[in-house]
DNA sequence: ATGAAAGCGCTAACAA
DNA sequence: TTGTTAGCGCTTTCAT
């Protein structure tokens, strides 16, 4: 290869020269030392105005040895929750000026690894990690780096790695509350795949909430999805095939809860009137459906800012196990939930 | 503030000295350079493979002024269009060891101006730039640093600045003469915000496949949407008090589509027996809703990679102005279309 | 075929 | 209060 030098812009040196100063005392002015005299700082600032200089942070990161980068692993970007919370954590990082370094693992154990690779490459100076499916063998490489982590729904921390528990066991209880104040008694439920630690804890905290609300737990009122329509879809349809149909379903999350009505709307099951259906996250697309989905939705501003928060605290004390912060979540109620029907067979 | 140092990990001259050779030699077994014994370079790989060193990219970047990187300016990730083409893109860039750096608009100037801020700090190697309504003043301090610019919908290449056109007029043009064939003439439009560049661009097409398909004009059928559900939906109730209603209706995108099905379930409008609907983009929500949208699919994939050709051809030839890539769409027949019902007032 | 050394732009001791 | 200098990790002449 020829040469790849690029046109250099504006130094420090540059600036510098024209103000008649050392380039120490101009990085001590962009950094509001206060040791330089407001005279010469003023002089020093007029230049950088008419250069439009703008301070090469590759430089700073060098120096310093961080990136001013968090890197941000997920999924699934066609799930509208994981942009729905990149924008709040874009937002976020912006406010500290800092930028986001996203990797996306499309549920593969290879691109896992791969995604974690990047991340040290490019020396983040911390990780939120919203797979799921990991074996802890594949983040292994960040733990011996010492990089912050923060895991979500994994209910387990360690040195060097918080955890964000989004609050499902209060959100499906109040879902399942309101239902049964609505006259359901047989409530199904469409998880999330198999072995995913999120999955159980999931369907664990649906076996609460009946629990809570002193209704029974059918087993065969349980199906398993993966996150998506497709899952949800499926689900509901094996559902319907069921000798004793429920009146109502809660979900993993608004995807399969979408996907479970696009069943129902094909097998002519009116929503909400012969079937409740109620979504977790609160996608935006929930109010885009007809009927509107009633979900338990979650923020993902307080999510975004409490990975930040999270991340804050493990580094401030890297020799503890991380915080693990609970997220609320709330009941949002639309137009797919109703009474339940008469019921036919009684 | 105290040392913001971080434990530095290995380095090239750590690798040197283990394997009993120079920095230089272990930069060059990197870069695969054939000036290196095979023996020499057998012993530093594997002393890199001990270590798990991982070269160091920030100072690559420092010294070569490029950092890998590429900027993305998109207005909202909120609508699934974006983070679907910011999947792509990603795929792209990861390809060739690239990243992407991401920055929302809000559809708002001064978050633009603010993009653009960050595009320049963080030294990216070409933007690429999908917010519409910018005016150029904004986006003068990427000419001036020579940062190598694609556009879309924009329709205009200049010095250093290539441009992505959807063909919106093909797309158009199949939909029309698909509903025309169904039986309708009285076909609306829901366009996008006014003043937009891409919004004429869009509301042109349209005009152009009804002349196409020998079909009149009328402006008392075309409405502004917003890009959004509201917008669409919005429009389509103002559509509905028409006194003589259209029996079809196109969109700018599929989110006004989706806004618009809103409204008409609302009205309690049936689709398609009452109206048909059709979508622009294909996002993968259309398969989601009820009836699923039919739509004009563009490919993500496809404009991705058009980026980063485009971006390549700029880099190439900055004297001339950049190429103008033109992107196919293809109608994609869903459930929301149906024949024109008969018509009442004739 | 390999090494020594300079330099990318910035910052922080240390000196003055 | 300001300047000098070394060095972050890497690449690349230029020597050897």
């Amino acid at each position: 290869m020829a040469s790849l030098k690029v046109p250099a812009t504006h130094n420090m040196r540059t600036v510098a020269r024209l103000a008649g100063v050392s380039s120490a005392t101009v990085s001590r002015v962009i950094n509001g030392s206060p040791l330089v005299t407001e005279k010469t700082a003023e002089r020093v600032r007029r230049v950088i105005a008419e250069l439009n200089f703008i301070p090469n942070p590759l430089a700073t990161s060098l120096k310093y040895g961080r990136s001013n980068t968090y890197g941000l692993i997920i999924p699934d970007l066609t799930n509208p929750f994981y942009p729905e919370f990149l924008l709040e954590f874009e937002r976020a990082l912006v406010e500290i000026d800092h930028e986001v370094l996203l990797a996306t693992t499309e549920s593969s154990p290879s691109q896992l690894t791969r995604s974690v690779r990047r991340m040290l490459t490019r020396r983040v100076d911390g990780v939120v990690l919203m797979a799921s499916e990991f074996d802890t063998r594949s983040i292994e490489p960040l733990f011996e780096r010492r990089i912050p982590i923060i895991t979500v729904d994994r209910r387990r921390t360690v040195r060097g790695c918080g955890d964000i528990a989004i609050d499902f066991e209060s959100g499906y209880k109040q879902a399942v509350l309101y239902l049964k104040n609505l006259g359901h008694r047989n409530i199904a439920f469409i998880g999330g795949n198999e072995g995913l630690r999120t999955s159980q804890v999931r369907l664990n905290a649906f076996r609460a909430a009946l629990k809570h609300a002193s209704l029974p737990f059918n087993p065969n009122l349980v199906r398993v999805g993966d996150y998506r329509l497709a899952g949800g879809d499926a689900a509901m349809q094996s559902l319907l095939a069921q000798p004793r149909r429920p009146t109502a379903v809660l979900t993993a999350n608004d995807l399969t809860a979408m996907g479970a009505m696009r069943a129902l709307y094909a097998a002519h099951v009116p929503v909400p009137g012969q079937m409740s259906v109620i979504g977790f996250d609160g996608i935006m697309m929930t109010e885009a459906i007809q009927p509107a989905l009633t979900t338990i939705s979650v923020s993902r501003q307080v999510m975004a800012q409490s990975c930040l928060k999270a991340l804050d605290r493990v580094k401030a004390n890297r020799s503890k196990p991380g915080p693990l912060i609970r997220i609320d979540c709330a009941l949002v109620l639309r137009q797919s939930t109703g009474p339940s029907p008469k019921r036919r067979n009684e």
